[in-house]
RNA sequence: CGGGGCGUGGCGCAGUCCGGUAGCGCACCUGCUUUGGGAGCAGGGGGUCGCCGGUUCGAAUCCGGCCGCCCCGACCA
């Protein structure tokens, strides 16, 4: 703990920041089982705004949601090579019912690909079944061996999609496309600006054909993988055989695809835009967009102020704005605006006596590009459609600010690894190198620096003189995004 | 899973070395006075000291085992 009220400094020690801010501002707290964490309620409706977002984004492309089960044969999941092997070491496994064993061993999901295909086998006849498109909303478990708060913890919530294509074009497509939508959830929601790519084989998902991801920056300038979005080839249809006929009359195995993001979001929000006050929630994503803090000096003043302050409350909320009425007695207006500053509201609302007479709030801002006033006035009248413009503004505001960060702290064309350690070691952030496309080197640097290949960014994340050398000296035939990462 | 640190009211900690009725700050409850950037005074409530076992007349304190958390490493969304 820094001081008493205060949070320690993220410059001081990023990790305690964050542990404290999951504290403070109630998002989370730890269970009995190690690696496992109650999500609060504020932190949960976070989760809950994040998935109204999402989920209707999904629709949007065409997607229906499904309910698939927690538990899974252990010999379904060992029926794809690739994945039993990269996911054996996690899963966690169900041997007994009360006293008697189980006649074969169940394994609680780490993801649903060996649940979903083998029922999903029977609901595809033909070409005219497909494309089917899927997506579940559900916990997974995965033993990780160390955890943080919404980063990495033993049972996490997420979504997963999960589709089959006729033809492997339109499986790449889809891939591509769920990549997009994150990338614009990521954006347009979160405030977090990403770069999207392609991971390498070492970095990819266990059973995928290749893996897309998108990597956003955190305050410590460390990388965060926000999103994942799997192309999986015909590989997990071949092992449950999940095959269709195709127009021409032949049978065919179906084209796959998976794309997941999980609670590890609120993670990327708080490490995003978090500062040494505490959080800072983008407004589309805020519990409260606006929280009202009433002032008074008697009870004359405070019948008037409360009064005024419920009827400000309405409109708000009437106005589609998440508004809050902080009534608590007992406490002063300052402590009330720490408090919320900790939770990162964008906007808080004074009203007292003097406010009441001139009849208008003053508007404080949680955040403001440099230079520009946080606080001033805003007339009763009109005010929901002014908060309105306000939060779409510092919406962007928000995203501006993060955008410019990461160009801050990304350095391009580094060709040597005297250079790139010395990046690595004292911005960090987002290092754009060649690569040889070697594993074994790939392995090397991450070795020697903790730092790993991102993606291979996409085209417009590339630079318009890519490095011809990979940092070992040998040509590179792959410009990449290296960075620590979580 | 290896190395290090730590578990004492909701949170942060002292007490542990050297065994003897469990304490402090914040938070909480009641009352009064306050309230435009973390209020004051008075009174009050709450802890089988992580868990299990052992030593002892007596254990937060000593011994053994286990569990959890944090930091650093190997694996991962």
């Amino acid at each position: 703990m820094g001081n008493e009220k205060g949070l320690t400094p993220q410059a001081e020690d990023f990790s305690a920041w964050y542990n404290e801010i999951v504290q403070q501002a109630e998002l989370a707290s730890h269970s009995a089982v190690r690696g496992c964490m109650v999500i609060r309620p504020y932190g949960y409706r976070i989760w809950e705004l994040i998935q109204a977002g999402l989920d209707g984004m999904f629709k949007a492309t065409g997607h229906q949601n499904a309910y698939f089960p927690l538990f899974l044969p252990k010999s379904a999941l060992d029926r794809e090579a690739e994945h039993v092997e990269g996911f054996a070491p996690e899963t966690a496994i169900v041997t007994h019912a009360g006293n008697s064993e189980l006649e074969e061993p169940l394994v609680v999901r780490p993801t649903s690909e060996a649940i979903i295909w083998p029922i999903v086998r029977d609901w595809i006849d033909s070409y005219r079944d497909l494309p089917l498109l899927l997506n579940q909303w559900a916990n997974v478990v995965r033993w990780e061996l160390r955890t943080r708060p919404f980063l990495r913890t033993t049972e996490f919530l997420w979504q997963e999609g999960h589709t089959a294509h006729a033809t492997e074009s339109e499986a790449e497509e889809e891939t591509r496309r769920m990549l997009g939508v994150y990338r614009t959830f990521m954006e347009d929601w979160m405030a977090l600006p990403v770069i999207t790519g392609l991971k390498t084989e070492s970095e990819k998902f266990a059973g995928a054909v290749r893996t897309y991801a998108t990597e956003g920056l955190m305050r410590d300038n460390r990388a965060l993988q926000a999103g994942t979005s799997h192309n999986l080839g015909q590989n997990f249809a071949r092992a449950f055989d999940v095959r269709f006929q195709t127009e021409e009359g032949e049978h065919d195995f179906v084209w796959s695809t998976s794309w997941g993001v999980s609670t590890r979001l609120i993670g990327g929000l708080i490490m995003a835009h978090g500062d040494d006050t505490g959080l800072v929630l983008p407004p589309r994503l805020a519990p409260y967009q606006a929280v009202i803090v009433p002032i008074w000096r008697n009870e004359d003043q405070k019948g008037q102020v409360l009064e005024s302050a419920a009827r400000l409350a309405e409109a708000l909320v009437g106005g589609g704005i998440r508004t809050h009425l902080d009534g608590r007695e007992g406490m002063n207006p300052g402590a009330k605006y720490y408090d919320w500053e900790r939770r990162g509201v964008p906007v808080r609302l004074e009203i007292g006596p003097r406010d009441l007479e001139a009849g208008q709030a003053m508007v404080v801002r949680r955040f403001t590009p440099d230079g520009e006033d946080r606080k001033r006035p805003l007339s009763l009248g009109g005010i929901t459609e002014e908060l309105e413009t306000l939060l779409v503004r510092m919406q962007g505001e928000l995203l501006a600010e993060a955008t410019e960060r990461r160009g801050a702290n990304t350095t391009r064309n580094v060709e040597s690894m005297d250079t790139f350690r010395d990046v690595v070691e004292s911005v960090g952030g987002f290092v754009f190198t060649g690569w040889c496309g070697d594993e074994g080197c790939e392995a090397r640097v991450k070795e020697e620096t903790k730092a790993t290949i991102r993606v291979i960014p996409d085209e417009e994340f590339r630079s318009s003189d890519p490095p011809t050398r990979c940092l070992c000296g040998e040509a590179s035939v792959a410009e990449v995004v290296r960075a620590k990462a979580y």
